[in-house]
RNA sequence: CGGGGUGUAGCGCAGCCUGGUAGCGCGCCGCGUUCGGGACGCGGAGGUCGUGGGUUCAAAUCCCGCCACCCCGACCA
């Protein structure tokens, strides 16, 4: 992509009436617009990190075997009156309207009852399961107040993933396989490390659910936590996890933390209300088991700008970053605009992400700055000096990566570019 | 939803207390000089002062209502 080619701006300022350091900075570098309180649009530099994003959760997730789907944002009332869900006091982020012959919709807050219904559909038989479908969508919760930028907004993009069993043994086991893709997920996002699978609370199947926590002082959550044993538990359910794994409480650290994902072992009570069933094979009806899996994808997002930005702006992992170069050039003379042209369309055709500063105007301290800002891994720059030393000058973005930028030819300049993430 | 704060040019702000021609920086437009970490000079454009009402000869400024945004708390299957 060419700079000169897209409309956001950077600002030297941040924004007044945002205090968290995802929604600055981010809005600073021009990935995201602020619509209202809670509501953000992604624009093409920040809807390219959600879509990265995605990817790696949609591939993790269809290697589980899941189908990708996408449900409807507008919902039925009588589908969420048969679990009592669509009582504004059971569930009080509830949107709602009427269609204009007055009949009442609901907005999308969650999709488990839309989901259930639409299945009761195609599962008839215990020939049909297990099933496992997941989609990507837009989540409106009419939340009493949003904050922390795009970590806790009225509107905001999830992946929820239902699984569909005929036993609790098949439930369980492909319970115990998403917790390793999540793993994946996380740790190819980047955040793997400080990223905890949290014991929650369980609801009526369970005792305790399982929670991703990922270390951050701008989440909403606190967890106790064991790095040595690798144990994290959720405040809320401290003093029963103690009891219930034999730990001491005094071995805990207590950290700040954000929920960045969220797996539910429902059992069959949904179904149950729902009348979702199957027939066995033995040919009497029996109860379907059903597990939900949540990841807050613009939260992770909100997560990664948090965790890693520097006093110069953002700093994206490869994985997600909107382009995998910022190419600089300096300068304006044919040799420079010719050698820079051939360097962005060798790296294109390679299939590497460029944001490529051809702007005139800009002087090079401007695309320094705006490079830094936007957190793109590597920089490089093409200018009068580096094309006299037919080379090119290479530095990395991330804070931990210390040293002056380097001059290397294409050859290497390639290599490194296309070296795994 | 309770408490607190803020709304003045695209962005960041001053002006309000003490009413009297709406200002600064950045950004934007034009010309010139510059050109490796957000340059400089000269010229210029851009404003329902959140909104509705009230007081006054006169309101960005004083009073009342409303709206929006931010923070703390509560809430977060």
């Amino acid at each position: 992509m060419r700079l000169s080619q897209l409309f956001t701006k950077t600002s030297k300022t941040a924004p007044a009436d945002e205090v968290s350091k995802n929604a600055q900075l981010l809005i600073q570098a021009g990935f995201v617009y602020k619509e209202m309180a809670g509501a953000y649009a992604y624009l093409p530099l920040g809807l390219k990190v959600v879509e990265n994003i995605k990817q790696i959760v949609r591939e993790e997730m269809n290697a589980l075997g899941s189908n990708e789907l996408i449900m409807t944002g507008l919902q039925r009332k009588d589908v969420w009156e048969k679990t009592g869900r669509w009582d504004d006091e059971t569930v009080d982020v509830w949107f709602k309207s009427k269609l204009k012959d007055d009949t009442e919709v609901g907005f999308g807050w969650s999709h488990e009852e839309p989901i259930v219904e639409m299945l009761k559909q195609y599962i008839q038989s215990y020939k049909d399961l297990p099933v496992s479908v997941y989609q990507f969508q837009t989540k409106l919760r009419n939340e009493l107040r949003a904050k922390s930028g795009i970590m806790r907004g009225r509107e905001f993009v999830m992946k929820d993933m239902y699984s569909f069993h005929d036993s609790a043994e098949s439930l369980e086991a492909y319970y115990n396989q998403s917790i390793e893709a999540y793993k994946r997920v996380f740790d190819r996002l980047g955040i793997g490390e400080e990223t905890y699978v949290t014991f929650a609370s369980g609801g009526a199947f369970t005792k305790f659910s399982h929670e991703f926590q990922t270390i951050c002082d701008a989440g909403e959550d606190v967890i106790y936590l064991h790095r040595g044993k690798n144990i994290a538990v959720n405040e809320e359910v401290i003093d029963d996890a103690v009891k219930e794994l034999g730990i001491s409480r005094d071995e805990l650290e207590k950290v700040k933390t954000a929920e960045t994902g969220n797996i539910f072992n429902f059992g069959t009570q949904k179904t149950d209300e729902m009348g979702l069933h199957f027939t066995g094979q033995d040919g009497t009806e029996q109860s379907l088991y059903i597990g939900s899996y949540g990841i807050g994808i613009t939260r992770v997002m909100g997560v990664i700008v948090e965790k890693f930005a520097d006093e110069r702006g953002i700093v994206w992992p490869e994985a997600v970053a909107p382009a995998k170069v910022y190419l600089a050039r300096l300068g304006t003379e044919t040799e420079v605009v010719r050698a820079a042209d051939e360097l962005y369309n060798e790296l294109t055709k390679q299939g590497i992400g460029v944001l490529y500063d051809d702007r005139e105007e800009a002087r090079p301290g401007e695309k320094f700055a705006d490079a830094d800002l936007m957190g793109i891994p590597y920089r490089v720059v093409v200018s009068a000096k580096t094309v006299a030393a037919n080379s090119y000058e290479i530095k990395r973005r991330s804070s931990n990566t210390k040293g002056d930028p380097e001059l290397v030819n294409q050859t290497q300049l390639l290599k490194i570019m296309s070296s795994p993430i």
